[in-house]
DNA sequence: CTGTTAGCGCCTTCAA
DNA sequence: TTGAAGGCGCTAACAG
């Protein structure tokens, strides 16, 4: 049997009460009573339920992350390393713990239902989804990154269209033609309409638009693979197209820069040089993508920052207030993975 | 006002029991019931709350780590992205989330204290500390990770030190003697007597065990740096040993993988080639220490596995079992990153 | 199959 | 400064 305060109220001879001050408004009690029931709740090992607590102040002291992927698939693309440091210095200003929260049985609405934390910070989750639904239910403040900014859910995001639209015109302009992009493929865990991948549309949407206006025909003459967005994926992505018999593409776009640094490893296993054989591209610019040889062509984004506002303003709307929108800034970083094609 | 359970039972004109049967024991009510309280349920929005359910079922559904930093600090070493994809492994058979636990106003104590979670993983803590005895005070069971195993408390580690050893042996065998080991530095946040670092020392202790051994004095002839845990860590010790007019080292044994990251940073900063000019070494051997140019030197432990078998036996333990210690292997890894110093 | 009655452990009015 | 009583929202016996 665990101990609980009542147990330090009779020991101690005094109210439930008195013990309560002791542990959360010491001013209200006198340095007499406090040291004696400190005391014995220091003998007894008292130490006030979590829960119990929780059940009436409504703050458990934890904001959620829900994650559309189990955790150990999410955990290997290190742009949510980078969005998970953001959120975590937010937590660091409230005292506030990060509760990871992948999904229950394939369903993330059943993860959002049990989940015990104050606010909810959810990924790439459309406002028509049966989890904003729920969320609002539950009056739990949820901000969602990148999302869809509407009335309903608030967002924190980049013009990911117009950033992809910006690479792809680069990537263009150094010369390509045979180009392939290296797609990211959905989550499997969820249901059908949960499913789609606004941020993966809409890059797309960008690359087809550099593309429509440099004349080519992204169904026909473009090279799509889809992949899971890590390491390994890009590696399998890599081999599968460099062991084509095909005319090689001169350019790899690829949707995420875990997946080029996959892509990496591919072409040195095969002997193919970057960026003499074949340009490579990633988006996001994490850490790595800058120690990596060669350095990658990238779309940069403030992953810490995103992290950092999103749990900011899920806080802030905890708080009673009513934030807006945020939109960031992209950056195209140009470094040497990315090159004119051989023969220009 | 939120709408709790007997608003539901109320309009259903059933009780409690029957709405909380309809939610969790389907099969102990008739199918009419169970449409119309769920047809209400739907109506009114309604959905249990995970904080009052948790206090009779004692169960939250989470697994805390609790961290010997801050957040943003912490995630900076992959390392610890790699137990916590382990970790997330565990959670997802059980369909547990994780919270990740940051230390309340420098006091890792205190964050061990409020936490709402079912069992505890920690990080490199001792068995004397204050946190274990809360722990247990709290009957939250806990597993330590890289802690020290014994008989009050259970750990998952790997033996740093002869690993530690094994490294410093192969380093010297290489034939270097001008030796700087970049060490790392205690997190800032903690009480002092929380403060030290057991791997740090377990790691050291082996590094001088093999130094011993060649007649190397470490105090006298050895080089130290103290960094933090992170690329931009590496980066600055890095610049400063290379910047000092003495003689430079030919080799930088670093404690950790992403530090070894940070040097590589530095050395391309400076013109220094690697290993030709300098070798240098890592320690935890993470994805990234093989994509690099030139792929690290460094000690192989696994961190997934020990992130999952930590996840698994505090499950254990909380289902009532008795697991014991985990030791897991390492493994020299020789990569071209450290080479014999140049005139040998 | 359904309802009644008790708590779970704590905080928080309101009085004293 | 302290105490008594009530309630947070839910589940868990135990009846019926």
């Amino acid at each position: 049997m665990r101990i609980t305060i009542k147990d330090i109220a009779e020991r101690a001879g005094v109210s439930k009460t008195t013990v309560s001050f002791a542990f959360n408004e010491p001013g209200k009690i006198s340095k007499e009573t406090y040291d004696r029931v400190m005391g014995i709740a220091g003998e007894l090992g008292y130490v006030p339920d979590p829960v119990a607590r929780t059940l009436t102040t409504k703050r458990i002291g934890a904001i959620g992350l829900l994650l559309p992927q189990p955790i150990p698939e999410a955990l290997r693309n290190p742009y949510l390393h980078e969005l998970m440091q953001g959120i975590g210095a937010a937590c660091h200003e409230h005292d506030f713990a990060l509760t990871v929260i992948p999904p229950v049985k394939g369903r993330i609405v059943e993860a959002a239902r049990r989940a015990a934390v104050d606010a909810i910070l959810t990924i790439g989750v459309g406002p028509g989804g049966s989890i904003v639904d729920l969320l609002q239910k539950r009056h739990v403040p949820f901000v969602t990154i990148d999302g869809k900014p509407t009335d309903a859910t608030l967002n924190v995001g980049i013009d990911d269209r117009a950033a992809a639209r910006t690479l792809m015109e680069f990537v263009l302009g150094l010369g390509h033609r045979r180009i392939a992009i290296i797609e990211l493929q959905s989550e499997t865990v969820n249901e059908p309409e949960e499913r789609s991948s606004l941020v993966r549309d809409a890059r797309m949407a960008g690359f087809r638009d550099a593309l429509d206006r440099a004349g080519i025909d992204l169904e026909r003459d473009v090279r799509m693979h889809l992949t899971e967005c890590s390491i390994e994926g890009g590696r399998t992505a890599g081999h599968e197209l460099l062991a084509r018999d095909e005319p090689r593409p001169t350019v790899a776009v690829c949707m995420s820069d875990v997946v080029a640094f996959g892509f990496y490893a591919a072409c040195r296993e095969r002997g193919i040089r970057i960026p003499e054989d074949l340009s490579v591209t990633g988006f996001d610019d994490v850490p790595y993508s800058s120690l990596l040889s060669p350095p990658l062509t990238t779309v940069r984004q403030p992953g810490y920052l995103k992290g950092y506002e999103a749990a900011r303003i899920v806080l802030e709307r905890l708080a009673g207030g009513s934030p807006g929108h945020i939109v960031m800034e992209t950056e195209l970083v140009t470094r040497t993975s990315a090159a004119a094609p051989a023969g220009t």
